[in-house]
DNA sequence: GCCAATCTCTATTGAATTTGTCGAGTTAAG
DNA sequence: CTTAACTCGACAAATTCAATAGAGATTGGC
């Protein structure tokens, strides 16, 4: 289960990337389209912004932006700044590779090599979606909905 | 991220299905061949139990039992039984449905769409390994050691 | 029948994680 | 210089994770 701040996450990237370019929005506004506690999504764009993938203004009329366009921001780089490493096993992490203690022998355990398929599986798809996709499908839908 | 326990459940039935057809494996050995807390174990091979994947003798000569053929024990079972549900969104849970209370439209959510695809991607791998797959590629890498 | 070995079951515990909340900063526009 | 915004660190309640504890039930063997 992923968690529900990654959700925020990802629904207020979308928010941002509807937005015009270089019009940034504020954190209230998000918050309460979304519903997303305010202080919380607070915290979360933040740490987007740590990582380079929301940039902020200061001050009045201030807000948050995008700092790289949306079909450059995958769901797999939102979930591992937020919600930590994609893989099912510590030994499996690209990004935060730890040994397990027990397992001796990393080539000959079996379920390593069984969860490496489901990491594969995995990366796969969240590489491979971006923010910009799922605001595509997103009119799609509406636009079905709206023509049923 | 698999649970502890999960990796535990998962080497505990490799021990059995390794062992002779109707002999049954002490906890204690279990616990003692793959460094598992015994008191953790108990818990663990309890709830497989419950669920129908082992069966036990208890008093002297006791000991646990695979109740189905290994390979006949997929990796999803065992995950669904110990860790939860497979899925990475609870409106996405097959055995475990629940409704996201904020998104309104499941047709819509696109980050439901996107984890849909995920959650089928892992059910593929998870589904269609069985604790028959673990030892007898275990055994596989064994004969590959020892030939290099 | 009794003892010892073994599984069974419930409760408890400590640490970590999750999901927030609070409040005192800092910055920029007007 | 005031006000509206983001920034940052602490705190806290609820839940989950990983064990541990201990009393109970069952069986085999003497």
């Amino acid at each position: 289960m992923i968690t529900q701040k990654a959700k925020y996450a990802l629904r207020a990237l979308t928010v941002l990337a509807e937005a015009e370019d270089g019009e940034p929005i504020m954190i209230s506004d998000i918050a309460s389209q979304q519903k997303i506690p305010k202080k919380f999504l607070e915290q979360i764009l933040l740490d987007l912004k740590h990582h380079g993938m929301v940039e902020s203004r200061r001050g009045k009329q201030g807000g948050y932006l995008l700092l790289k366009p949306a079909h450059a921001i995958t769901f797999g780089e939102v979930l591992r700044v937020i919600d930590g490493p994609i893989a099912p096993l510590p030994c499996l992490s690209l990004t935060a590779y730890r040994r397990c203690e027990d397992c001796d022998g990393e080539q000959s355990c079996e379920i390593r090599h069984v969860f490496a398929r489901v990491a594969e599986a995995t990366r796969k798809v969240l590489f491979s979606t971006t923010i910009a996709d799922a605001i595509a499908n997103r009119r799609g839908a509406e636009v079905t909905r709206l023509l049923a």
